[in-house]
This record gives structure tokens, C-alpha cells and sequence, in this order.
DNA sequence: AGTGTGACGTA
DNA sequence: CGTACGTCACACTT
């Protein structure tokens, strides 16, 4: 690190006028986390923090706040400032957030009891100017003005959060015509409103400015009073007690006693776990991104770089320097350079990095015959451990290559989603800030200027790719610990790891598609959206509205049409499907109708244009799974969702035509657990008479509805089972009784009464729903049944909404995440028995409970026998898993 | 061009 | 004012 050549610089902030002002700069309603906290205030005082320690490279840093209204300046004025009303709640939560962020920034907050945070600012300032440091002062308020001077300059929030004025005495003396020290003069007689501090009527801003000029001080122009002319002048005379009051309030004091030296105050390095953890909770995600940025280059300590010098490996010395560095008690690195997806992949460049410390690169494309073998051979040995980083795409391009792998021992993403579940991503560089404190981008960087001396891209690249190789392999070795301390080993290498093979197959394979019949619904869909569309534009009599616009349609519905107003939203009233039904059975109107058609056939529409576009040359449509994604356990399927494909409408179920069998196969089957996450809840909770419901292997909501109602079970009524049933559906997810209410579209007080008399028959139901709630609030975490951990910190929240919202988390994460715990154990079940009983019969998808396969020409029946065994096997619960089967040439024909 | 929002599909 | 996701179009910001 060069020193810099400036001298040493204090930056001091005011935390509540800056704060304040983000909270009215920025929209509330644009900045709040999906908890509901809202966070404009905090978002807009880190950003300006950020950019000015980007700008300014102060060498010191602190930040003032007030701490309560009483301050000197109120026992002597009890007017001060009393003008404000109280500041509001969405405010006053915000400043513990900034302080938050401060603390894991490590800079210093200072607050003096009976001082506002411009007296704390002036005496650090003060003090850092007999020490010879420059002084910034960050501020909203401009009594700090009267600190200027050559060595002090306030930046002052010009408008917004973004545009800083830089305050130096020229800048004073262009804006007021006064020097620094005239300012508090100038400010006394102008009065302030912000601070309630009263002016006199009829001088304004430019006649006390002409004041201050013409007589220099304050002081001098109340000697001189006599001499001021005019109506000004009387005015003046008359309320002089007031401006001298003024005057005493507005200077600001620069000798607190604080027990601070100008040395504390220097810029530590900050708290890498810390900021993560606020910042996640704050979902700040660009801003995190911005400090990275702008800190990273500051930090001394951040780059010790990777013990590793890569080594480019050509032809003809692979397959020794594997025999040398990758034998069986090896462990190494692997990171591939290329690309992949949806099922398949190229690799351009693999990159290895051996737990003795050598590592280096070589290009597939250029390999001999017995490296090719050599390479071959190690990927496929499974007493040979490799180590990667989200290892699944990987495995698509080497695979794509020719090269199966076998004896993955570790995927440092994977870990990190069982360590860290709820993170937005498992960046490789983010884990290695995190976990070993080591920059992966700036040693890149580094490398980057040595090489491009004697390299040139190339070398440059796989330099890159080796570090990466090796910052894999350490971060795994730190990240084993984590797991061990997280109970989390077992779940690891008995489930995830052993799935991503399993998920990388079913993503290779693919589900056939019948494009024919897309196209065809594609068609009939499209002529539906414009059939409705027609029909709306009719009903209100013109064509000139995006029926896809929520925005536009409000103005239809709601000032046009003067229709009664719906739910509020952010942007307005919700024009979502409940509603505008709602709205239809008030109304009758028939642009609503025409509406909701449209709504429907265009999103099928849409559904449909995405799955032919998704359509792969082998006339299959390979979904990629994600497997730290859902903070649950549960996978996700993007590009394209094959886990939300509809089936709840004749026309939606049309789509699942279009899924098939493939050539060679026989058929699809598909196999699903019965109310599996109600199982999981009779398990855990031990209820008897939820356990028994299941033993009787009856209708499992009728029986809990004749149960409840303390009726046969033949004289259970539609309505009756229908209550239970949303019942019984909404118990895992905190489902309250005004949500029931409106589910039912029943009265609260009934859906009370209805949830009371459950719980009377289900009593144990009842005890593990706080029980669970309790123990997360005390240990912080939850858990399933596999011991998949969900960290809840807002359990201990002060803010209602926050703290409810993770309650229902904590009610639902055991429950949905130990469903995914077995699902998970019974495709390795189901994968494994297809090897060993040698069947082509493959799987394809997962749908949470609901497993997708292709049978092979007869073994249909073998086939069914297998997954039924498997899946209900999969962990023995207190109930039996329940599995249902269907077999057909389409995912809807295998329906049942 | 990138981001946030509303709406809606699944379990 | 039930959980967990992904995708799309629109509207807005940069």
C-alpha cells in the first residue's frame, strides 16, 4: 500500500440531519424489505456515507447523533426546536438500523447527553484541527457553516441523497456575501423555522445579510442600533432580546469533554460477517455491491492472496502432473472454465489446484491421447476427491466432453446453503471474502497487471481459473467446520451431495414435448386473448388500453368507470383476479369479465410461448434445479419452471398434454405423497388423534372434519369437509383466522370458533405449533427432520410485522423443509434402485411431492412396485407415507 | 439496459 | 392479515 500524499483527513457526520433528510429525499414506499421494515432513511445515509468515503479517502471517521430533544439550548430557549412534532415511527426505527450498518463498518458513533450532535462535530473538529488533520463535515444543517475555514469544509445535501455542496469559505462567501464567522450572526437575525427560532417581521435573508456586511459583527450592530433606519430597524430594536437569544442557541460549543483522542477516530477494517448479516437484513443488495467497491481497494488486510503459483500445463504434461499432484490421497480443486446450461455444456479450460499446493491449467482441446485418458480417468475415480464449486453445470460440460465425474467430496456452495440457508446467492468471491477473508477479485486484478508484461489473455485466464481451483479447496476445508458446528454433515453427504449427480441426470435427459400440440394450443390460446380482448374494448367502447397495464386498467376501473375501490397496494388499488371477481358480482359489468378471461388465456398463452422456446433440438425441454435457492430445502426450476406448470383449470391441463413420453419409452409415470406435509405435522406433533386419522387410511379430511365436528364419518357434509380442509392446509403455513375468514368467506368471530374447535380435538397440534415458534425464538434457528436449519434472528424483533412474519417462517420451515428432506432421500432411493436392479426407466422431474419418471418397454409394473417402495420408505414417520401412482403416454394422462 | 412491481402459475 | 418458489409484462430509473 503506497501512502497517500495528502494529509490525514477526518470526515464527521451528523447522523439524524442526514438521516432525516434521506427519509424525506426518498420515497418510503420504494424502500422496505419484503419484512416490512421500511428502510429509506438507512438506504439513503449509507449511500451518501459510501460515496463520500469513495470521494473523499478521509483517513478518519466518525459520526454524531443527538440523543434526545433536551440539550442546553432547551433549558435556556423551551421553545428550541419545539416546533417539531414528534419525528415519525417509520423514522425513529431506522436510526438503531444506521447504527447497525455503523457498527459493523466499525466506524465510531458519538452521542453526548444535553449536546446536539453539531457540538460533538465542532469539538472533534476542533480538536483534529490542532492535530493539523482537514476536516469534512457531512450535514443538513447549515449552523455548521460557521466552522468553515481553510482547514474545515462541510458538504451540505444540496437536493437528495446524491449531490453534495462543497461548503469552503469562498463558497460561504458566494452564497451569503459573509465570511464563516458571520454566519451564526447572520443565522440569529434571520431567524430559523426548522428550530423554531423566531424572526422578525420584515428582515429576511437579505436584510440581515446586509446587517452583518455593513457591521461586521453582531456585536457591533447592537452597539450601533440606533444607526439601522426604516421599519427594519424598529423591528429590530424591538425584538433584540429575541435575536440575542438566537445568537446564543446557534453557536455551536467545540470544548465538550470527551474522552476521545483524534487517533481513535481512524478508519479500522470493518467487519466482513457483520456487514453481510445488515446488509442482508436491510436487503441492500446494490449497496453492498458499492461498498465492496469502494471499500475493498481501501483495505490494507483484505489481500493476502492464495498460496499458489499456476502453472500452464501443456500437452503431454497433464496425465503426469495428475499422477504427481491428484492421486488417491489428494484432494483438489477443480474449476472449469466454459459454459453450460439447461442440461448440457462446453469446457474451455480446466483449471486444478492439489492440496499440496501446486496447481496450474490446461485446455481440453489441446490434451494427447494419454492425457485425455489420464484427465478421464481421474474425474471418473471416486477414490480420487474433487472439489468444486457449485459443481452441477460443471458436470454438464465436462460431461459434454466425454468426461463423467465421480468423487465429488465437496461442493463449497452446497455447504455454504446448508451453513447460510436464506442468502441471496453463494458467489465463490463473496464466500471467499467471507470465510477466509481473501479478495478474489482484486488478486485477479494484481495478476491481470503482472501478466500483461509477459502474458497476454490467455495466461491471464487461467492464472484466474487456478486461483479459484485453490480458493475452492480452502474455502471448503473453512467451511467443513462451519457445517460440523451446524450439525449439517450428514444431511450434506448423505442428500445433497449424492443429489447433485442425481439432479444433473434428470436435467441431462429432459422431458420430450409434443411441439405440435404447443403450437396448436399456442394458437387456440392466442385467438382466445384476442377474442377477450375484443369483447373488453367493446364493453367500454374504445381500444386504446394495455389490458396488461395494472396502471392503466386502474384508471379504467377506478376513476372511469368509478367502480368501488379494491384492496390497497403501493401503486394504487389491486386489480388482481380475487378482486376484479369481487368487483364483477358487484357490478356486473362486463368489461370485468371480458377482463379476467384475458388474464387467464394470456397467461396461458405466455406459459406455452415459453415452453416452445425452451424446446432443445432433441426435441426435449431440460430444466435446470436449483438446490440453494428455496431457504426451505425445497428445489426450484428455472429456465423453464417446470414446477409451476398449471393444472388446476381443463384449459391449463391442456399444457400437461403437451408433456410425453419419449422415443423408446413406454410411458410417463408419475408418483406423489398424499398430504405429506400434514403427515410431517402428525409426526411432529405427536398428536394422537391426527396420528389415528392417518392409521384409518380414510379420506384424511373427512375424517379430521368428523372429527371436529364430532360426527360419523358418513354424515360428514361437503361444506363441513371443506372447512377442515382449508384448515388443515393453512395450519403449516400460520394461517390466521381473518385469513381463513376470508379464505371461507366466513366471519372472523366463525373462522375463530372454527380454529378453536380444531385445536380442541387436535390439541397437540396446537402445543407444537408455539412449541416450535418458542424454541426457534430461543435457539434462533428451526429445523426438519434431517436436521436443515432455517435461521429466523427476526423472532426477536420489536417490529410487530417482522417478528409475525418469522413466526409463520419458523411454523412453516419444518414442516415444508422436512417434506423436501424426504422427497430428496427418496429420489437417491429411487436413483439407486434403478442402478442396481439395472432398469432404463430414468427420472426426469420433481415437483416438490411429486416425482416424474419415464418407463422403459416393460417395466411398467417393476417400475410403479420401485418408486412406491422407495418413496414410502424414505423416512419412517409416526404415519405411513402415503403414495399415489399413475401411468400415461402424457404427464396428464399419468394423472390419478 | 437494468430494476422493481403486480400478477399468477405450482406445491 | 398463511409458506416456498419463477416468469412475464409493464413502468420506471439510469
Amino acid at each position: 500500500m503506497v501512502e497517500p500524499a495528502h494529509p490525514s483527513r477526518l470526515l464527521l457526520l451528523d447522523g439524524h440531519s442526514l438521516a432525516y433528510r434521506a427519509f424525506f429525499a426518498l420515497p418510503v414506499e420504494n424502500f422496505s424489505t419484503t419484512t416490512g421494515q421500511t428502510t429509506n432513511a438507512v438506504y439513503g445515509f449509507t449511500s451518501m456515507l459510501i460515496n463520500v468515503l469513495r470521494d473523499e479517502e478521509p483517513t478518519h471517521v466518525a459520526v454524531a447523533f443527538d440523543v434526545s430533544r433536551a440539550t442546553f439550548r432547551s433549558e435556556k430557549f423551551p421553545d428550541y426546536k419545539a416546533n417539531r412534532t414528534s419525528s415519525p415511527d417509520e423514522f425513529k426505527g431506522q436510526v438503531g438500523l444506521i447504527k447497525d450498518v455503523l457498527e459493523a463498518l466499525h466506524i465510531p458513533v458519538f452521542e453526548k447527553d444535553g449536546y446536539e450532535a453539531d457540538d460533538v462535530i465542532a469539538t472533534l473538529a476542533e480538536q483534529a484541527q490542532a492535530e493539523g488533520l482537514d476536516v469534512l463535515i457531512c450535514t443538513g444543517d447549515r449552523d455548521a457553516f460557521q466552522l468553515v475555514n481553510d482547514q474545515v469544509t462541510v458538504l451540505y445535501p444540496k437536493r437528495g441523497v446524491s449531490d453534495l455542496t462543497r461548503m469552503t469559505p469562498e463558497a460561504v462567501y458566494e452564497r451569503y456575501g459573509l465570511s464563516p464567522e458571520q454566519y451564526p450572526d447572520y443565522a440569529a437575525l434571520r431567524g430559523d423555522p426548522s428550530d423554531n427560532l423566531p424572526n422578525i417581521a420584515g428582515v429576511g435573508e437579505k436584510t440581515a445579510a446586509k446587517w452583518v456586511v455593513q457591521f461586521g459583527t453582531l456585536d457591533d450592530l447592537v452597539a450601533r442600533v440606533d444607526e439601522v433606519k426604516g421599519k427594519a430597524g424598529d423591528a429590530l430594536r424591538a425584538h433584540l432580546g429575541q435575536v440575542l437569544t438566537n445568537r446564543q442557541l446557534t453557536e455551536l460549543v467545540r470544548d465538550i469533554p470527551l474522552d476521545t483522542r483524534v487517533d481513535d477516530l481512524a478508519r479500522q477494517s470493518w467487519d466482513r460477517e457483520q456487514v453481510h448479516q445488515v446488509f442482508d437484513a436491510l436487503q441492500f443488495r446494490v449497496l453492498r455491491d458499492r461498498l465492496y467497491q469502494t471499500l475493498e481497494s481501501a483495505e490494507p488486510e483484505a489481500d493476502e492472496g492464495f498460496e499458489i503459483d499456476p502453472v500452464r500445463l501443456d500437452a503431454g504434461e497433464v496425465a503426469g502432473w495428475l499422477a504427481e499432484h491428484a492421486a488417491a490421497g489428494h484432494r483438489v480443486g477443480v474449476s472449469i472454465r466454459g459454459s453450460w446450461s439447461r442440461g448440457t455444456g462446453e469446457v474451455t479450460e480446466v483449471a486444478v489446484a492439489s492440496d499440496d499446493g501446486e496447481g496450474g491449467w490446461f485446455e481440453p482441446a489441446s490434451l494427447t491421447p494419454d492425457d485425455d485418458a489420464a484427465v478421464a480417468a481421474w474425474l471418473a475415480d471416486a477414490e480420487r476427491p474433487k472439489v468444486f464449486h457449485d459443481a452441477k453445470g460443471q458436470l454438464h460440460a465436462l460431461l459434454a466432453r466425454g468426461w463423467t465425474v465421480r468423487g465429488v467430496a465437496a461442493d463449497t456452495a452446497l455447504v455454504a446453503f446448508l451453513a447460510l440457508p436464506g442468502q441471496r446467492s453463494y458467489d465463490l468471491a463473496d464466500l471467499v471474502l467471507r470465510f477466509l477473508g481473501r479478495e478474489l477479485r482484486a488478486q485477479a486484478a494484481d495478476a491481470a497487471v503482472q501478466l500483461s508484461l509477459d502474458g497476454g489473455d490467455e495466461e491471464q485466464l487461467g492464472r484466474d481459473e487456478t486461483i479459484r481451483a485453490r480458493a475452492v479447496l480452502d474455502l471448503a476445508h473453512s467451511l467443513d467446520g462451519e457445517l460440523a458446528n451446524k450439525g449439517g454433515r450428514r444431511l450434506f453427504d448423505e442428500v445433497e451431495l449424492p443429489l447433485v449427480g442425481v439432479l444433473a441426470s434428470m436435467e441431462q435427459i429432459g422431458i420430450a414435448v409434443d411441439t405440435d400440440h404447443l403450437r396448436s394450443l399456442e394458437s387456440s390460446f392466442a385467438d382466445a386473448v384476442a377474442q377477450a380482448a375484443d369483447d373488453a374494448y367493446d364493453a367500454i367502447g374504445r381500444r386504446d388500453v394495455n389490458l396488461g397495464s395494472p396502471k392503466q386498467l386502474q384508471t379504467v376501473l377506478f376513476d372511469e368507470l368509478a367502480m368501488p375501490k379494491t384492496k390497497r397496494i403501493k401503486t394504487g388499488y389491486t386489480t388482481d383476479a380475487e378482486s376484479l371477481a369481487d368487483l364483477y358480482a358487484k357490478t356486473q359489468h362486463p368489461f370485468l369479465e371480458a377482463l379476467l378471461r384475458h388474464r387467464d388465456v394470456s397467461k396461458l398463452r405466455v406459459t406455452v410461448e415459453g415452453l416452445l422456446n425452451s424446446v432443445a433440438d432433441d426435441g426435449r425441454i431440460h430444466t435446470t434445479f436449483g438446490q440453494t435457492v428455496a431457504a426451505t430445502g425445497r428445489l426450484s426450476s428455472t429456465d423453464p419452471n417446470l414446477q409451476n406448470i398449471p393444472i388446476r383449470t381443463d384449459e391449463g391441463r391442456r399444457i400437461r398434454e403437451a408433456f410425453v413420453v419419449g422415443d423408446g419409452y413406454e410411458s410417463l409415470l408419475t408418483a406423489d405423497y398424499s398430504q405429506i406435509e400434514m403427515r410431517i405435522m402428525a409426526h411432529l406433533s405427536e398428536d394422537e388423534a391426527l396420528i389415528d386419522a392417518f392409521a384409518s387410511g380414510m379420506d384424511f379430511h373427512a375424517v379430521t372434519a368428523s372429527r371436529v365436528f364430532g360426527v360419523g364419518a358418513d354424515e360428514v357434509t361437503p361444506a363441513m369437509r371443506a372447512k377442515i380442509k382449508a384448515m388443515n392446509y393453512g395450519l403449516a403455513y400460520g394461517l390466521s383466522s381473518y385469513g381463513l375468514s376470508r379464505q371461507l368467506g366466513i366471519e372472523v368471530a366463525e373462522a375463530q370458533k372454527l380454529m378453536d374447535e380444531y385445536f380442541e380435538t387436535f390439541g397437540g397440534v396446537r402445543d407444537y405449533l408455539s412449541a416450535v415458534v418458542e424454541r426457534a425464538r430461543m435457539e434462533g434457528w428451526t429445523e426438519t427432520i434431517m436436521g436443515r436449519r432455517r435461521y429466523l434472528p427476526d423472532l426477536t424483533s420489536d417490529n410487530r410485522q417482522r417478528r409475525e412474519m418469522a413466526e409463520r417462517m419458523a411454523l412453516n420451515a419444518p414442516i415444508q423443509g422436512s417434506a423436501a428432506d424426504i422427497i430428496k432421500v427418496a429420489m437417491l432411493g429411487v436413483d439407486r434402485a434403478l442402478r442396481e436392479e439395472r432398469r432404463a426407466s430414468r427420472l426426469l422431474l420433481q415437483v416438490h411431492d411429486e416425482l416424474v419418471l419415464e418407463v422403459a418397454p416393460g417395466e411398467r409394473d417393476d417400475l410403479e412396485a420401485l418408486v412406491r417402495r422407495e418413496m414410502g420408505a424414505a423416512y419412517p414417520l409416526r404415519v405411513p407415507l402415503d403414495v399415489s401412482a399413475g401411468i400415461g403416454r402424457t404427464w396428464q394422462d399419468a394423472a390419478h
